[in-house]
DNA sequence: TCAAAAGTGTTCTTGATACACCCATGG
DNA sequence: CCATGGGTGTATCAAGAACACTTTTGA
């Protein structure tokens, strides 16, 4: 039993941001140290000893990017020998959502070299955060679908048109208005105000709409199952 | 940067196998040493600085328990801070599938104590596994009804009740034979043989079906999706 | 000949898909 | 009054769910 091990533990987030204007997003620091110095990567890094690694994770968040995050949840672990050409780091990796008025970056200490960039015309990455981003990408594309995890990339109150932009920047295809919204209404934890779209555009502006979590966890526990 | 971190990294495995006679079973080992000494556990233990996440686990299996594992895929990673009294451990646990002609233990060296379970029926387990085991089968029954891995869990030939039962198993609820048969010959990577079962009880024998992974793999590819 | 398990089709209901015109606003 | 984007309903088709009797074998 080699109680001598070398092995590391990091932790690195996929943190995906939504606006109509740039589409779907991803938040990436700039290294200043080597390896990889100058190149773009996931925020992260090692967990502390007394930590557990939700908080290690939110603590680089916060640290690295000042972002405040709407959801996150566990996504794969990478153990590869050599993934970190230093030292054997295995990596817990997160992916969050973060709503449209958390996207401002910099709130945090050392966030200088934070960026967001659109999810399909992001740079080249460190270590390998490419394959991270991937299998986060394929995650949220699949989970969008069966949990209305959606919601958690829009403001608080959103024109019904903006959902059904998001899904197609995540599915990356485009979707029937009529049908979707006949989909997303039945369910029944959409709440429709009186209140209209503010516009900075021409065009007839829209009703805008919330989230009732309260009835989604409601309708979850009675077994109501969302598909898209 | 905390460069003298003291955490370890451990791998664990849950092992599903399934005949009809016993159900669905989960493979354990009984502790030899402190703490939790005497108590069942799942498979696994420390990586070494060199080897892959995959190869650990693939190691301690035959170690500890000398099952043959026909699939294998990564589960969840547990680190919460005292769930091993000693040190420090983060588990980056894996659940893996056994053919009935893989359940034979003890091929491995030293694995006197390993022995198949009854899900429904398990023992008290050391640690937290007990959290991991419920993870593991809420993945099996989530992933069973959209990728064919039941096939995993049954012979190479086998009757068509044999998976009808498999699923029952797995899902916890009855299934509609009619109905179930429709859905999975339409797929169209289930081959019918002419022979017929092996009896040992009353009835009359069901022919024997095999699954055809070359043309699974080639439907996959086309995208076509299979659901149960 | 009885008990046990396998094999097989049809009907009905529900959800999925396809599709086009009118309405409200800003410029 | 025109351009832009939001709002709405129906008809067709496919898949899911419910359901019972006949056949083959061992005892």
């Amino acid at each position: 039993m080699p109680v001598n091990q070398k092995i590391k533990v990091a932790v690195d987030g996929v943190v995906f941001g939504y606006t109509s204007k740039d589409g779907l997003l991803i938040l990436l620091i700039k290294r200043d140290v080597t390896p990889f110095k100058g190149d773009w990567a996931l925020p992260g890094g090692l967990v502390l000893d007394e930590e557990s690694l939700e908080d290690a994770i939110y603590r680089e968040l916060k640290e690295e990017t000042g972002v405040q995050i709407n959801y996150l949840e566990q996504l794969y672990s990478f153990g590869k020998p050599g993934r970190d050409p230093r030292n054997r780091v295995v990596s817990i990796t997160y992916y969050g959502l973060v709503k449209p008025d958390g996207l401002m970056l910099n709130a945090g200490t050392d966030a200088g070299d934070a960026r967001w960039f659109n999810v399909k015309n992001m740079p080249e990455l460190a270590f390998d955060h490419r394959d991270i981003v991937s299998v986060a990408l394929k995650r949220l594309q699949s989970k969008i679908v069966y949990e209305p995890i959606g919601f958690e990339l829009l403001d608080e109150k959103f024109p019904f048109s903006e959902l059904e932009k998001l899904y197609m920047a995540v599915l990356d295809r485009p979707i029937d208005r009529r049908n979707f919204k006949k989909k997303v209404s039945k369910f029944g934890f959409l709440i429709e105000t009186n209140e209209k779209q503010a516009l900075e555009t021409a065009g007839r502006p829209g009703n805008l709409f919330c989230f009732d979590q309260e009835k989604y966890f409601q309708l979850k526990k009675d077994g109501i199952n969302f598909e898209i």
